[in-house]
DNA sequence: CTCTTTCATGCAATCGCTTGCATGATTAGT
DNA sequence: ACTAATCATGCAAGCGATTGCATGAAAGAG
């Protein structure tokens, strides 16, 4: 086990002051360039690194980025992560990630500990029965920024990045209402989120434009699971009048649906259209592929990465920002249309 | 913008030393259970929080763990991170991730980045190029405990979790071979990489044992992406004596290859009995269903975490223990089996 | 050749917390 | 009642890097 080299010792052995040191070390332009070119080398040769607990202290700052979500696997959360990831450590930043499992308890105690690592700034998407948002309210005392992405909190003092969900969830019905169907099911999350809310209101303007009565018997608010998915079929089948078009705001969840109505014999599309959402890596492999809505969850991990640190940054003020839009797209494939 | 509290406010407004507030903060035994209740309900009321940089700093240590993985957007690494996630938040740290994107430079920066974030423990999974470990050994020489999980190094200094890969393989092959097929295709990643290496030694052995001559010409070894999959399956398609079993290390790339081969018309399982690998949810989705290798990601992140944590600890000396090999198990679906 | 700038560097305080050692106050032991 | 042991707390020295201000030397001005 070696001793740690610090500044001081890259000092003494060169007859420079500590901060001296210091500054060749960070590019200071007071320090004669053979000086830094000495001591960059001196401090290379020595194995010297950084502290950065000692830096952080002095400065108050920490060049850390939190980031919570409801859960780590799944697949657009994997995807906004690595996004964020790739960002965040391009601008020498790390990432602190934790998982909310979709508890508010969690949300609170993860976002506790995030204040307590003196986060820089902190990237959520909240759980799936967050309520308020006082858990947050420390960071805003203290000027911390903060960001939503995905599941937002409608609250006009967070920026927030997200899909257009209304158009997408427009775009999913009326493209089935184009088919012909008529009577689409939409099958959805907590409303409290404002993408399930959003989407059920474009599912809801497209029946408006199309001219069909909203019927609320087929809506259905669920956790979204695999299981679910399963269950809705089961009682699909035993419907007297049976839906002929499915608008699912999970692609998991509208697989596992739609294999199980396979099972039971109806057609897939002709029988039951479906849509799906997220654009997850399963639509595209069963059989037939899923129609779904892509969610550009890289570029969106992107973006609010970026925007959150040109914002500590101060190269732009997200303060001013309100909301980031990023653009999604209905995905035909043979789930709707043959 | 408040001011922030420290321990030397606390302890002015109760009349204690610094000293004092700190052990109680701390739950110190020699402080007097009344002080304690005193302090921290003070720190409670003035809005405390320790600044864990100063406690880093002064107590060389700082409760992160880093983590090093390919990719994150992969459903394998986003359980294992799950189950990472969940163990450490438990044990009062936290994660700091980042990708290597399959590079080993990434790689190096990113170990880097680990060791100057002076984590307290490093879990990897090594790039698909990684030759070396020599960026490692930073950490080993300042006696940092280091735990590779499923691409592991073979290197006796450091501690792996793996499944037992070859037995793995041998289960993929055998159960193809049990089936009758006698020529079986296997597409495989960089040989270099432990999982892969030992899949093909498990493929080799069962083919022994079934007393079928290896032919290297069934073996490939692929970046095992989807357009791997679609690749494999025209050059299928165009060999005269075509395979009747597959073996892909990788259930996503099997099932591109799959999907591929029926659309030219061969039928799954009768004319090419399919194995992928990892058990991911495309696996279950995809018609006819991909039998697999179940592979226990989150299990695996939470026993790499747990291993670590005690470690640090002081409760269980990973230097003990070279490898711990997790069960995997075949799980038989409708791709090689009516 | 003297006086003012400019340049490169050093001094020393500071960030907030921890901890070995010292100390005074209780309590226990005989 | 007197010494020893125990207890609760305080003192002060760090941990390593940063930075406003000061300083001595070199360079430029007249």
């Amino acid at each position: 086990m070696e001793k740690e080299v610090t500044i001081y010792d890259i000092a003494k052995r060169l007859n420079y002051s500590p901060a001296t040191v210091s500054r060749a070390l960070n590019d200071h332009p007071a320090i004669k360039l053979d000086t830094k070119d000495l001591i960059t080398s001196m401090a290379r040769e020595m194995g010297y690194r950084s502290n950065t607990f000692a830096s952080n202290l002095r400065r108050q700052r920490t060049n850390t980025i939190g980031v919570i979500v409801p859960r780590l696997n799944s697949s657009f959360v994997s995807s906004v992560l690595a996004g964020m990831e790739k960002v965040a450590n391009e601008a020498g930043y790390n990432l602190i990630i934790s998982q909310s499992l979709e508890s508010v308890t969690k949300e609170k105690a993860n976002t506790q500990t995030m204040f307590n690592s003196r986060v820089d700034g902190l990237l959520v998407s909240v759980a799936y029965d967050t309520e308020d948002i006082e858990h947050f309210t420390a960071f805003t005392n203290k000027g911390i920024p903060l960001l939503f992405f995905d599941r937002v909190i409608g609250n006009d003092q967070f920026t927030s990045i997200v899909i257009d969900n209304a158009k997408a969830g427009y775009e999913a019905t009326a493209h089935l209402l184009k088919l012909g169907r008529r009577r689409v099911m939409h099958i959805t999350g907590n409303l409290k989120r404002n993408v399930y809310a959003d989407r059920l209101k474009g599912y809801k303007q497209a029946l408006a434009e199309y001219g069909i009565p909203f019927d609320e018997r087929l809506v259905q608010v669920t956790d979204l699971s695999q299981e679910v998915g399963v269950e809705v079929a089961r009682q699909i089948t035993r419907m007297p009048i049976r839906p002929d078009g499915l608008f699912v705001t999970n692609d998991l969840c509208a697989v596992s649906c739609m294999t199980t109505l396979k099972q039971t014999g109806l057609s897939i599309p002709d029988d039951v259209a479906v849509v799906g959402f997220n654009n997850d890596p399963v639509s595209q492999v069963v059989n037939p592929a899923l129609t779904t809505i892509h969610y550009p969850g890289r570029e969106m991990g992107e973006i609010a990465a970026k925007s959150l640190i040109n914002h500590l940054n101060g190269l732009m003020d997200i303060q001013a920002t309100n909301t980031i839009i990023l653009r999604s797209e209905l995905i035909i494939r043979g789930s709707s249309q043959k």
